[in-house]
DNA sequence: CTTCCACCGGAAGTACCGGTAA
DNA sequence: TTACCGGTACTTCCGGTGGAAG
C-alpha cells in the first residue's frame, strides 16, 4: 500500500510529462479546426452566402440541416471566422453571434443571449423578452453594422416554446434603421421545418444546405486529421482510428461521437500510464461515455423522476419491460415507504414521456385490444449503470437497501 | 361490426421561486 | 413597496384511440 501522498504525486507527474497527447484540446468539442475534411462543398455554400456581408449588404437568411455530428457547427463557425478575419482586414463591420440552444431553450433566454453577445447585460430573469428585445434593437441601431445571427440547435426551443421568437427575428430588420441582421438556423431534425409558421420556414429558408451524415471512410479521414494534431507520433495502436469510426459511422456517422471516442481512449491510457492507445482503451471509452452520459441525466432529474425511474427499474427486472401502470403501481409503493406526497399519474406519464426523451429508457405505444393502451417501457442505458448512479443519487438511507436489493437483483441487503 | 379497456397526451391553470423596475 | 417577469414542477380536466374480445 502507497501512501496517499506517493500516489498523488505519481498522477501530476504521469500529467505533466504526457507521452500520450501533444495537443489534447484539439479533439474538444468546440475547437475549430482549419482543415475539414469532406465539408469542401458546404463550406463553398456558405461562404457564397454570407459573402454580400463584405459589401455590407444584408446576406440572405439560411437554413441548415443535418444529424448530429455531420459537421454543421464546425462549418458555420469555420466560415464565421473566416469571414470576421477578412472583414476586420477590410474595416467592415461584420458581427456574428453564434448562439447554442441546446442548454437554452426558453425564448428569454436566446434573446438574452443575443443582448449579451452585442454587449448587453441582462439579468437571467425579471424582465420581459419584449423588453430585453427593445434594448436589443436599440443597441444594434447604435452600433451600424451588418449581423449575423447563428441559431444553433433550434429543434430545441421551436420543440417546447413554438416559433414566436423566431418570427420576431426573422421580422427584426423591419425594426432596424441602420442595422441589418441576417439569421442562420442550424437543426437536426429534418421534420421540424414542417412545424414551423410558414411564413418563418419561407423567410428562414431563403438558403438551404444539407449535411450528408459522414461514412466510415470519411470518419477516419476526420479522425487522422485531428490525431495527427493532438497525439503524438506513433501512440495509436493502428486499428484504434478504425474501430473509433466503425462505432461512430453505426451512429448515424456522427464526427463528435467519434472525436469524443478517441479523445477518451487517449485520456483513459494516459491515466493508466500506458504508453500507447489500443482498442481496449477504445472499448473501454465509449463505456464510460455512456455511463457518465447517463450519471449526468440522472443527476439533473426532479425527485420524482428519480424515483419513477427506480420503479421502472425494480419493474422491468428480470423480464425486461413493464407497462405505465405496473410503473405508477411501483412508484407508489416507492413514495409510500418514504412518506413522501404521491405526484398524479398523469404527471408520471408525463416523466414517462421526459425520460423517453432523454435516452435514458425506450417507449412505445401499444395496444392490447380488450386490455387497453399502454406504453411499453424498456430501460435503454446500461441498468448498472442507471441503478449504480441512483442507488448513490437516492441516498435514501432508509431504504437504500431495498432499493439496491429491488433493482439490482442481486438479493442481498447491505444491512 | 361494435364495445370498451387502460391508458395517451393536449391545454389551461396553480404555486412557488428568484428576479427587475419605478 | 407593488406590480410584474420567466422557469419549473405539478394538477385538473378531458377528449381521444388501437385493436382483442364479444
Amino acid at each position: 500500500m502507497k501512501a496517499a501522498s506517493d500516489i498523488i504525486d505519481e498522477i501530476f507527474e504521469n500529467f505533466e510529462q504526457s507521452r500520450i497527447f501533444r495537443d489534447r484540446e484539439k479533439l474538444l468539442p468546440d475547437y475549430i479546426p482549419e482543415v475539414l475534411p469532406h465539408r469542401e462543398n458546404e463550406i463553398k455554400r456558405l461562404a457564397m452566402i454570407l459573402a454580400p456581408s463584405l459589401r455590407g449588404e444584408k446576406p440572405n437568411n439560411a437554413f441548415i440541416y443535418g444529424l448530429t455530428g455531420t459537421g454543421k457547427t464546425a462549418v458555420t463557425r469555420f466560415v464565421l471566422k473566416k469571414l470576421s478575419e477578412k472583414a476586420g482586414r477590410k474595416g467592415i463591420k461584420i458581427t456574428p453571434i453564434y448562439i447554442n440552444i441546446r442548454r437554452r431553450d426558453t425564448p428569454y433566454r436566446v434573446i438574452a443571449d443575443i443582448a449579451e453577445a452585442i454587449g448587453l447585460r441582462v439579468p437571467f430573469t425579471g424582465l420581459s423578452v419584449g423588453e430585453v428585445y427593445k434594448r436589443v434593437l436599440t443597441k444594434l441601431d447604435r452600433r451600424p453594422g451588418v449581423y449575423i445571427i447563428v441559431l444553433d440547435e433550434i429543434d430545441f426551443l421551436v420543440r417546447r416554446h413554438g416559433d414566436d421568437l423566431l418570427y420576431k427575428l426573422t421580422r427584426i430588420n423591419e425594426d432596424l434603421k441602420r442595422s441589418r441582421v441576417s439569421l442562420i438556423g442550424i437543426t437536426n431534425s429534418t421534420t421540424l421545418i414542417d412545424s414551423l409558421d410558414p411564413r418563418v420556414k419561407s423567410s428562414l429558408g431563403e438558403e438551404e444546405i444539407v449535411f450528408p451524415p459522414y461514412n466510415a471512410e470519411q470518419l477516419k479521414d476526420i479522425l487522422e486529421e485531428r490525431a495527427r494534431e493532438a497525439f503524438y507520433d506513433g501512440v495509436l495502436d493502428p486499428d484504434v482510428i478504425p474501430l473509433c469510426a466503425a462505432l461512430a459511422a453505426r451512429e448515424h456517422g456522427d464526427a463528435r461521437r467519434a472525436l469524443d471516442l478517441l479523445r477518451v481512449s487517449g485520456e483513459l491510457a494516459e491515466r493508466k500510464g500506458d504508453r500507447r492507445v489500443t482498442r481496449t482503451h477504445v472499448l473501454q471509452a465509449r463505456i464510460e461515455i455512456e455511463r457518465d452520459r447517463v450519471a449526468e441525466v440522472i443527476k439533473t432529474l426532479p425527485l420524482h423522476g428519480k424515483l419513477v425511474l427506480a420503479s421502472i427499474a425494480i419493474v422491468s427486472r428480470g423480464r425486461g419491460k413493464a407497462t405505465t401502470g405496473e410503473v405508477y403501481d411501483e412508484y407508489r409503493k416507492l413514495v409510500k415507504m418514504l412518506g413522501l406526497e404521491e405526484v398524479t399519474f398523469r404527471r408520471v406519464s408525463g416523466i414517462i414521456a421526459e425520460l423517453d426523451m432523454l435516452g435514458i429508457i425506450r417507449a412505445r405505444t401499444i395496444s392490447r385490444g380488450r386490455y387497453g393502451k399502454t406504453r411499453i417501457i424498456e430501460l435503454a442505458a446500461d441498468p448498472e449503470a442507471i441503478n449504480g448512479v441512483l442507488v448513490k443519487d437516492l441516498a435514501l438511507e432508509e431504504i437504500s437497501g431495498y432499493l439496491e436489493a429491488g433493482i439490482s437483483g442481486k438479493g442481498h441487503s447491505l444491512r
